[in-house]
DNA sequence: ATCAAGATTACCT
DNA sequence: GGTAATCTTGATA
């Protein structure tokens, strides 16, 4: 699949500076910083012919060298193996028979590390993020922040699927753009959402006040 | 081959 | 606040 909108044409996407795009050693540290530096910047999705994005609100992170919790805890499969790879990299998988969830791989090969992206704000492509989680236009104000307020949620808003699996991050396919660091005091951490082994680790990590956050 | 669990969401009371 | 939906993956035999 290809995208019709180049992405280096800058007077049609003025918004997204290619030179911005995160390199491979912002990705290749250790899962909890690259978590909490993810917070801020600006997640693009540009294959589907439309340019659809939205700033990381809510993250949390995964590290099958000592969390249960992680999908590399057991070792490799054919699902994680691209968590055992090196940083950069797109982890999308399917889960309770609906929804994918979209993570970025951190870390250096061989650890099994990534980052759950569990929320966005939305920025560009706004109405046809509404049309792929909805079908339709938005009923009511309420709508607004459920658009993007949880990990599958972000996946059906952006048309990420199983397609998307193993993607480059580096590339201009899905890219991070960089934006400034969030102050430490805005950001809150807590325990993960969802998970029933090492429910303690405080390794979910969200910009507080955000109205997009999955929960409070 | 069979089975249980799941990094969730939408809809109900 | 509770729970049904839904199907892929991974473990076990």
């Amino acid at each position: 699949m290809k995208s019709s909108r180049k992405l280096s044409d800058q007077r049609v996407l003025p918004e997204l500076n290619q030179s911005k795009i995160l390199k491979r050693k912002f990705y290749t540290r250790p899962v909890i910083t690259v978590a909490r530096e993810l917070l801020g910047k600006l997640l693009v999705n540009s294959t589907g012919g439309k340019i659809l994005a939205g700033i990381i609100v809510e993250v949390e992170a995964y590290d099958g060298s000592v969390d249960e919790a992680a999908h590399t805890f057991l070792g490799k499969t054919k699902r994680n193996e691209i968590m055992f790879g090196e940083g950069g990299f797109l982890y999308v998988y399917f889960t309770y028979g609906a929804h994918y969830c979209s993570n970025v791989v951190t870390g250096q090969e061989g650890e099994g590390t990534a980052v759950l992206i569990r929320a966005i704000e939305p920025v560009l492509g706004i109405d046809e993020m509404i049309k792929n989680r909805f079908g339709r236009d938005l009923k009511n104000e309420k709508e607004k922040h459920n658009l993007t307020s949880g990990p599958g949620k972000v996946c059906s808003a952006l048309s990420i699927t199983k397609e998307h699996y193993g993607t480059d991050l580096t590339k201009d396919e899905i890219f991070i753009l960089d934006r400034p660091v969030i102050n430490k005091k805005d950001i809150a951490a807590g325990k993960r959402v969802g998970i029933s082994k090492s429910i303690d680790l405080p390794w979910r990590f969200y910009i507080q006040g955000n109205a997009y956050v999955s929960r409070k």
